[in-house]
DNA sequence: ACGACTCTTGACCATTTGATCAACATTTAT
DNA sequence: ATAAATGTTGATCAAATGGTCAAGAGTCGT
């Protein structure tokens, strides 16, 4: 009788290869397919491994789920974590603006999969956004006041400034399709980066006031 | 035996009156759920009509959901094609910004499921967007082309403002949950219209140079 | 009032799919 | 080598779900 792993005393090597196995093959799936639209089949056979051998090691398709799901956020969270309020505003969010596009240029799936969730209203990561998110926002909110008090950056509402960001970066993955259909080519993330960070930190007004 | 209206020669008052009501309620549901996550019972309980009686209407489950986004499409359209290459830039754009985000408040839910579908592929709307959409964009993007040659905009891809545009606006819809988590409450659209325009208009820079 | 057409529905069907289980196989510690 | 623990799977189940159908109810023009 094969006892569940309660407290997970210890993973076997069978066990950890298998499972990042499993939360690739889930990554790709979910990515594409969205919750409801991904089945365990899918996902086996992705990973090659049996429909009962994969629910042996995650026992329902939402433990599936919130795992793959909550080694993204980690992820997620980095590049807004570094910004630095000694250093230099504009080179400080030109870097995180690379970093996310980094990101998704380098993980669209990963940014799909967050895009997907809060979609259809973050059942499963509630927490997270009222928690961690909230609070790390709050926090790089008062760095961008503090800039900003200094006269080194216009008069801008920084949660605004941050949703700005995130939206035009993850927009390359989430709708990436879009993207490629609407320029005929998939975008050279060196001109994207280039772009975005123009258009975000500089704006288009040839003719900007300086207050 | 009833037989189907193939061309339909002219819709019965019981027939728009129902057809209007499946396709506000699918739209809710489908906006919410996705496709996949969406069953034909929730469309049919939400209006009040029987399973069967909404099959009447709609044989497929895919035709209600090609149905309502079409309807969704023409209404995404509009504003851009509003885009005015003989009044002042900053003015259009601005007009553009808030249209696009009045549209943003007043139907998330049509938002919604745009972005899904295009987030899992759009493999209903492909050829809305290599055709009309691409060419859309191809002709504001010479408006703006030509604006830039103008002096009177900023040198910028005129493809990435766009893009910028459309991501940053529906951003309040989409990742609506999101907002609304980190900044504790829903944003009220005066607030959000003005950072959102001087931030993609005006940038963050305080000492952006003139060329 | 009547017939033809339109509309509505309960019952039903076939398929998909998440999940289980008993039996078998492999790995690991001693 | 052996037993215990861990890993694997074919077969199977129950529920959910898209879709059908025949029969009945309502609407409408004449």
């Amino acid at each position: 009788m094969p006892k569940r792993l309660a407290p997970v005393v210890q993973k076997t090597r069978i066990q950890s290869q298998n499972e990042a196995l499993i939360l690739d093959a889930a990554l790709d799936v979910f990515s594409t397919y969205g919750y409801r639209g991904t089945t365990v089949d899918q996902i086996a056979a992705k990973c090659g491994l049996s429909k009962p051998n994969l629910l042996y090691y995650f026992r329902r398709k939402e433990d599936i789920y919130t795992a793959v799901l909550e080694r993204t956020l980690t992820l997620w969270l980095a590049p807004l974590q570094a910004l630095d309020a000694d250093k230099d505003p504009i080179e400080e969010l030109t870097r995180y603006i690379e970093a996310k596009l980094d990101l998704t240029f380098a993980r669209p799936e990963a940014s799909k999969l967050f895009a997907n969730e809060i979609l259809h209203g973050a059942p499963h990561v509630a927490a997270f956004l009222n928690g961690p998110l909230k609070e790390l926002v709050a926090a790089k909110a008062k760095v961008i006041r503090h800039w900003v008090k200094l006269g080194k950056l216009r008069l801008v509402e920084p949660e605004h400034l941050i949703f700005a960001i995130w939206a035009v970066t993850q927009h390359y993955a989430d709708f990436g399709v879009q993207v490629e259909a609407v320029i005929g080519t998939k975008p050279a993330i060196e001109k994207v980066k280039a772009a975005v960070v123009d258009l975000l930190l500089r704006g288009v007004d040839p003719e900007k006031p300086h207050r």
